[in-house]
DNA sequence: TCTGGGGTCCTAGGACCC
DNA sequence: TCTGGGGTCCTAGGACCC
């Protein structure tokens, strides 16, 4: 007989903003925006502690508008390796309950607790065991949903929020489902709600009426069929599912929207840097190199060249970063927005085939692995390209 | 309100080969 | 001379998530 499958999505509550209050206790219990300064142009609102969302705001709002809303909020703009520390802290504690932890972001994950109710006892009580341990140890809360599939786990971390507990039995995950505003629907944003609602349905029981494959020839096969599967609780989504290709990609907004060439290139210097330094210390590898630009007016648009040769140095990204751009950018318009990325990644462990560049490049590459090293180690020395320097 | 930065996945079309 | 169908790789853009 197989076992019963049981799961639990964890989500630490409001999480930045709770580091926060947490190092500075004088800081709880009052409205703590993370994502920057008063005064900041065109930043958004990372995290807003429940304090601050009692005035309205929340994430991905304009920080002005943020301002506006609560004057009197602490603002920072955060502190991520702090926050990269305490979710290694909390995910350390997951593995103490299961053996299949799937992190999703730095603040959540799922857990396959399938088979452990003989050793740990009933999902419930393990739950709140989990709460209860994790506030302990860091100081911080977590919502907890528990189910039998883990599309409905998460849907039932959110269901009760901040500190929460949420149990859907087996056997009732579509009424679960049914009983809650589309909205919910995790995986279909503001885009597709609004085409749902506009070809005349309502909620989650209108598309439960609706066969597979009417909604794959109202919405296309593969929403069709996710709109389908999300209603009744989605049986389909395994646990562990990894992607072989991943991409790796740095951005930044200008506080003013750029024309000149030597400041763009600067910015495009700065971008490739950061890129490099990741693709180092991940150990991967990568043939294609995306750049994005966003203009002044917010239309964005993305370019990208594969090559026969992976990318090896900052200089050689840059190169070919530069020249994509060149071709791609339509001169005078003001940018807004920068990116520099790399498509298709690959893990170089399996690489054997290693001189595929001359010597000249091999040396560069193993001096710029040094640097990035050195950088690892001690954040305090900073070794930059001179070019990044004249600011 | 005036819209960050890091990602993933999907679609649709083009080029090329057999 | 006109032209099928499948497979693979690549590109651009869009939706979505945290």
């Amino acid at each position: 007989m197989a076992l019963e499958k049981v799961y639990f999505h964890v989500d630490l509550d409001a999480f930045f903003a709770s580091v926060e209050q947490k190092v500075h206790p004088e800081w709880k219990g009052k409205p703590v925006i993370v994502g920057g300064l008063p005064g900041d142009r065109r930043a958004v609102v990372s995290t807003a502690s429940y304090e601050a969302r009692a005035y309205g705001v929340h994430s991905a709002m304009p920080l002005v508008t943020a301002v506006k809303l609560c004057p009197n909020g602490i603002y920072t703009r955060g502190n991520m390796r702090l926050y990269q520390e305490t979710s290694e802290q909390v995910m350390e504690i997951f593995t103490r309950y299961s053996p299949e932890v799937l992190q999703m972001s730095v603040d959540e994950a799922f857990l396959d607790m399938t088979g452990t109710e003989r050793l740990l006892g009933k999902p419930v009580d393990v739950a709140k065991k989990l709460k209860a341990e994790v506030f302990e140890k860091t100081g911080l809360t977590v919502s907890v949903g528990v189910a039998g599939t883990m599309y409905v786990s998460k849907i039932a971390s959110g269901y009760k929020k901040p500190d929460g507990l949420t149990f859907v039995p087996h056997g009732d995950e579509e009424k679960f489902m049914l009983s809650l505003p589309l909205e919910k629907l995790w995986g279909a944003g503001d885009k597709t709600l609004s085409h749902i609602r506009s070809a005349g349905l309502k909620t989650m029981a209108d598309i439960y009426e609706k066969s597979e494959s009417l909604l794959q020839v109202m919405f296309g096969s593969s929403m069709g069929t996710f709109l389908y599967e999300a209603v009744r609780g989605n049986k389909g989504m395994i646990f562990g599912e990894e992607a072989k290709n991943h991409s790796l990609s740095s951005e930044t907004t200008c506080d003013f929207d750029l024309t000149d060439i030597f400041a763009i290139e600067t910015v495009l210097m700065e971008l490739c840097e950061n890129v490099i330094f990741r693709m180092h210390r991940q150990n991967c590898r990568s043939r294609t190199v995306v750049i994005k630009i966003r203009y002044g007016d917010f239309t964005t648009v993305s370019a990208r060249e594969t090559s026969e040769w992976s990318v090896n140095t900052v200089d050689d990204l840059f190169e070919r970063a530069k020249r994509i751009f060149e071709k791609k950018y339509e001169s005078g318009r003001g940018i807004r927005l920068l990116g520099v990325g790399l498509s298709n990644v690959e893990s170089k462990e399996e690489m054997t085939q290693g001189s595929l560049f001359d010597f000249g490049e091999e040396k560069k590459t193993k001096v710029e692995e040094a640097v990035f090293k050195l950088n690892d180690k001690h954040s305090e020395i900073i070794v930059h390209k001179a070019r990044t320097l004249l600011k």
